[in-house]
RNA sequence: GAAAGUAGGACAGGCAAUCGCCCUGAUGUUUCAUCGGGGAGGAAAGUCCGGGCUCCACAGGGCAGGAUGCUGGGUAACACCCAGUGAGGGUGACCUCAAGGAAAGUGCCACAGAAAAGAAAACGCCCCUGACGUUAGUUAGGAGCAAAGCUGAAACGGUGAGGUAAAAGCUUCACCAGCUUCGGGGUGAUCCGAAGGCUUGGCAAACCCCAUCUGGAGCAAGAUCUAAUAGGAGAGAAGUCCUUAGGGACAAUAGUGACCCGCUAUUCUCUCGGGUAGAUCGCAUGAGCGGUAAGGUAACUUAUCGCCUAGAUAGAUGAUUGUCACCCCGAAGUCCUUCGGGGCACAGAACUCGGCUUACGGACUACUUUCGUUU
RNA sequence: GCCCCCAUCGUCUAGAGGCCUAGGACACGGCCCUUUCAAGGCCGCGACGGGGAUUCGAAUUCCCCUGGGGGCA
């Protein structure tokens, strides 16, 4: 994933977080808004309150996975944010994909 | 063979395929491609100590506060490390210890107990005398004692013998502990020996005393660059006249006001300062790592040769599959092979080093101890 | 990443080495009172975050963990 497909600034954060809409499960929260470029953009944030570093690093390299994957079923021109609430240590890719994709039906961008 | 102990380390899975990440070199060319190189740990963790570095403060010194606390050494420094001393634990290899001072002073020691620290006998023991009583004993007075008993976590040296009415370190004895002095070994903590007088409770992770060290904050420290916006200080020019100059006088516009005076403000340029967002530096050649030699019991030091080994900033190493290695369980047998299943920890660099502490599945190497068996 | 602070019943708190078998208020349960409810009275339930050290003795002193909360551009 490119620099250009993240969000990188705080600032863009705080405007997806004021300005967007949301989509809510148990376990992560979708920010999303559209943006003034034809690129999808996408940032993750996971809390302290999840785990140790480690843990959370390694949440963050499955959700990049995830999106990468499934970022074609989405249309272009949108910032998302994915929120971490609380995750289950024992779920893997594929029971953390399945959310996911949950999620993305909820969506308006959703294709 | 089993169970242990100590130390060590470039141990902490390897390889391949597919999809991906960060830094960097070259080429194309521009911010993207292609090819090449590099990319987490022993604890990167907790942030508990000690440094380097940066900024602030500071004449010098002291007090207060904080830290350390057997001795000697190592180190940039330490609360760390090494060697030793003493005490405690273990059959042993070995391990553990905040281990200075309680005759500098103050304070505390609940309950119980006669008594909890400059001294006492109200529980008691023993003897004498009187009274009562047949006796056992009871009671009053006197003298002696602190041994035994009782209490407690702890009782003013301990044990045994002599001694006595009962007793007592009682200038009686033996052994032991402690104190003081002397002699000897050791740099020293301290150890060994002799003599003396007979003896001094515990708590300083209670206040404290003594010795040594100690300014404060932290890389989100701090430095540099500059866009935009708002606003601050100074200088000059904006009109005319006077004056060597400094300056003064008179005007213009707007506000206040009914109007005048008065007061306040006004445009442009330059400089300085402030400083948020952003970028760059700080930022990886260092008390560095490895080899060899010398010194030292060792920690470590010195010399010399070789090597360069992550650098992000919403924060880089992942996912899936196959296979091999290791460990565990089950089954089969040709007894070390096959098949099936499962496991492979704790955990992710953020300025950087030296330690400590905590978490952690296991594998390896070396040395040592105890027990068992065989020869 | 760095720097601080806190931890006692369900909740808010008292405690400063022995009087702590940890006190109080609210809440909860039972009984009394009342025609009933509330208020009131009596009784009960219920806690020192975990481990180690010092001490005769620790909620209190010291060390190490754990869990919360806050600040720094």
């Amino acid at each position: 994933m490119k620099k250009s497909e993240r969000l990188l600034k705080n600032k863009d954060f705080i405007n997806v977080y004021k300005q967007g809409k949301i989509v809510r499960n148990p376990s992560f929260l979708l920010f999303y808004i559209k943006n003034e470029t034809t690129k999808n953009r996408v940032g993750f944030s996971v809390s302290k309150k999840t785990g140790k570093a480690h843990e959370r690093n390694k949440i963050k390299r499955i959700l990049k996975d995830i999106y990468i994957k499934h970022r074609n079923e989405i249309k272009d021109g949108y910032d998302f944010i994915f929120l971490v609430r609380k995750i289950n240590k024992e779920d893997n890719y594929s029971d953390i994909e399945k959310i996911i994709l949950e999620i993305f039906k909820k969506v308006n961008p959703y294709r």
